[in-house]
DNA sequence: GACAATTTGGATAAGCAATGTCCGCATTGA
DNA sequence: TCAATGCGGACATTGCTTATCCAAATTGTC
């Protein structure tokens, strides 16, 4: 069970967007290639964002897409059910056996239980949390002089040697 | 996103076998008629319930699979544990994308918290406590001699004649 | 009105993990 | 030894995610 590369993709892309509040629409071309993800794939991906209201879109020559609300109504949650759908991640009939002990019930309960919690925990931080978050670590990175972005190079194999390094 | 319908397999098949305290080994083609699933694929099932020690096995004539431990040392977390892994649900490098703003941590940070949570709800219930509400349930059944459904409006033609069935 | 830039939606392929089956081997009690 | 059973590997099937392409619709600009 795995969070969608979509949902990391959108969440990636809005963020983007968000940090650059001068600019009206972005194209799906320039975020695509900001993201170094094709054009096609990421298109596919706006269009969920647009109907579900978290993107605005403009059509035609100098069109493109907008936030469809501020960055303080947009949660984790509101990307995440948009890719993850909303039907709970315990179905409680996968099978069609019956469910002979009755009250499996009380299974159902705390998976939908800890399903809601969860939700819980992603629609209280908006993406204006995490831009104002970004801005703090900015600031301190640039206070202390270490770099967290390794430089661009184009890696093709041979990646991850350093597995070690998330010591924190 | 959802739960395998091996995890609802081995929930079910593992309330099976605890409802069934006077019987020590169970064989794969036993529960697997219970489940009226195939013998081969539960076979597998319980395998990795065995690596796991919810299960144990005994191999040979007259062998069978009987629980690894006291029902109340069982969790639904750790069932789902085994089939559902334990990497985060939220990767954070399904693309090679550089995190253009840094900070993406606190969408990573916020998506470990909320698998921690619902982690949290699932490590509190045991098999024990769902077999306890079921003898609950049962008891409550067996005492108003009806299943818990709220009658629907004056529906006085036979519909869904056995859905009674829970009872056994 | 023509044209170019852009999103939209459908069709469809490619990839991959979950699901499911089969078979030979290993183990164990009778 | 024999039969019953679990073990492990190989493989087929299925469905969802990822990804691409193309024609159509929309809209600003000349």
């Amino acid at each position: 069970m795995r969070y969608s590369q979509s949902t990391e993709l959108a969440i990636d892309s809005l963020l983007y967007m968000a940090a650059r509040p001068e600019a009206s629409d972005f194209s799906v071309e320039q975020v695509a290639a900001a993201q170094e993800v094709s054009a096609s794939y990421l298109a596919k991906v706006f269009q969920q964002l647009v109907k579900a209201g978290v993107l605005r879109s403009h059509r035609g020559s100098k069109g493109g897409y907008a936030l469809g609300r501020p960055l303080s109504l947009i949660t984790l949650r509101d990307i995440a059910v948009v890719f993850e759908g909303s039907s709970p991640l315990y179905e409680c009939d996968g099978y069609a056996r019956t469910c002979s002990l009755g009250p499996k019930c009380l299974v159902k309960a705390t998976f939908d239980e800890a399903e809601r919690k969860m939700h819980e925990v992603l629609a209280k931080v908006s993406l204006q949390d995490v831009v104002a978050q970004a801005g703090q670590e900015a600031a301190w990175t640039a206070a202390h002089g270490c770099a967290p972005l390794p430089p661009p190079v184009a890696v093709t194999q041979a990646d991850s040697v350093g597995q070690g390094g998330a010591t924190s």
